[in-house]
DNA sequence: TCATTTTTTGACCATTTGGATAGAAATGCG
DNA sequence: CGCATTTCTATCCAAATGGTCAAAAAATGA
């Protein structure tokens, strides 16, 4: 038969490599492209091998997007699963914040890649964003929540903030190009520098628990 | 001829009407699929009207989008330009979020176009970007930096600040399907409602000019 | 009314593109 | 070495799609 490998049950370290070169090359076409502009021809390019090789690893290019959305939400996820209940409230909400931001600046493709997902109607995500997802944020507005009733926090809408904090920080990577725009010549700096020490400000000063009216 | 009007020097009434049709049409029809996404087939169905009719008002499939994006450029920064630095700070900056989250809620497309293209490497915005955009928000900047300097405001990198208040309300319209699944079976309310007032406890909380050590 | 212009579309075309086929090159292995 | 399996590609194909064309229908105006 001349079918493909698809997904065979045991992956050989070259099987491995290549369809790790494919993501690759993958990942950047589809995050300046889109799903519908990226193209076989230019992944293939990309990627350094034919049009066919790379449909022999893949079958579609539609599997080569979901296989890059699926091991992408794990990943995007584990920042917030590290926030623990047992740690202190504002050193935890930071580090989320932190490494949150640090995942913008270093994985700035898989996110343009997600949000386009999500901005164009989330259709091969939507069970996990209203299952997994949802599940996540709830226990962890819960963790917020308690933080706030017991005056370790300022009372705020625990779900509303951890919205903000993905808007926030996923907007200096998906929106580089407009940040850059507008901060061009000046700022020799970091970007990514300024907005934590932004962020930073912005968040610690709205959580302190004081001044509750 | 049998050529195009493109853009003829005096509209009839009828051809901007047919033309405000085909672009609202093609507004839903971008803001779900993309440019690359759309079809003229999908456009000319949603405007109720063939194909070559819709190229015979536009000419390209382009140039519909290209009109849809400058026509929104416009309105999308109205409310920034309405900051006034005669006005009380902490009011003046609570109104322009509130006008820009009224906006996400009302133009929940367009933001969701204007996202796209950003994120897909604003190619025919990028001078707009480094142009009109960035000398405005420098003025604004500006604006806000005074107000810190005048013990007005708390002190705050001004562009960061204008970066989080477009990334926050953008969100709740670009992001609609996810924030929309996390908050789902519970909240009856209006999510834009929430927003509004998580927003406004926020960033009251980080603007007011005290506690600055 | 009837010629002229504008609006509208069915049919068609060229290009792009996702993917299939078949076979070549490489690799593994007895 | 020789056979089998895996890897890889040139070539082709069918569907989708942006756009053209010629002509019909409707509107305009003298």
């Amino acid at each position: 038969m001349t079918t493909t490998p698809a997904e065979p049950k045991k992956e050989t370290r070259i099987q491995r490599q290549k369809r790790e070169v494919i993501l690759t090359a993958a990942l950047d076409v589809f995050a300046v492209h889109g799903l519908r502009g990226a193209t076989l021809d230019k992944i293939a390019a990309a990627a350094g091998m034919s049009k066919p090789h790379v449909v022999y690893y893949f079958g579609s290019k539609d599997a080569i997007y979901t296989t890059l959305l699926e091991s992408l939400l794990e990943r995007w996820l584990s920042p917030l699963k590290d926030l623990s209940p047992d740690g202190d409230p504002m050193t935890e909400i930071l580090t989320y914040i932190r490494r949150k931001l640090h995942m913008s600046r270093d994985m700035a493709r898989e996110s343009k890649l997600f949000a386009t997902e999500i901005l164009h109607g989330a259709p091969r995500t939507a069970e996990t964003l209203s299952g997994d997802l949802k599940v996540l944020v709830d226990e962890k507005a819960a963790v917020i929540a308690a933080w706030s009733e017991e005056g370790k926090l300022a009372p705020i809408d625990p779900h509303h903030l951890i919205f903000s904090i993905w808007a926030m920080t996923q907007h200096y990577a998906d929106f580089d190009i407009q940040v850059r725009a507008i901060l061009k010549p000046a700022r020799e700096g970091d970007i990514f520098d300024e907005a934590e020490a932004f962020l930073t400000a912005l968040f610690s000063r709205s959580l302190h628990p004081e001044a509750v009216e």
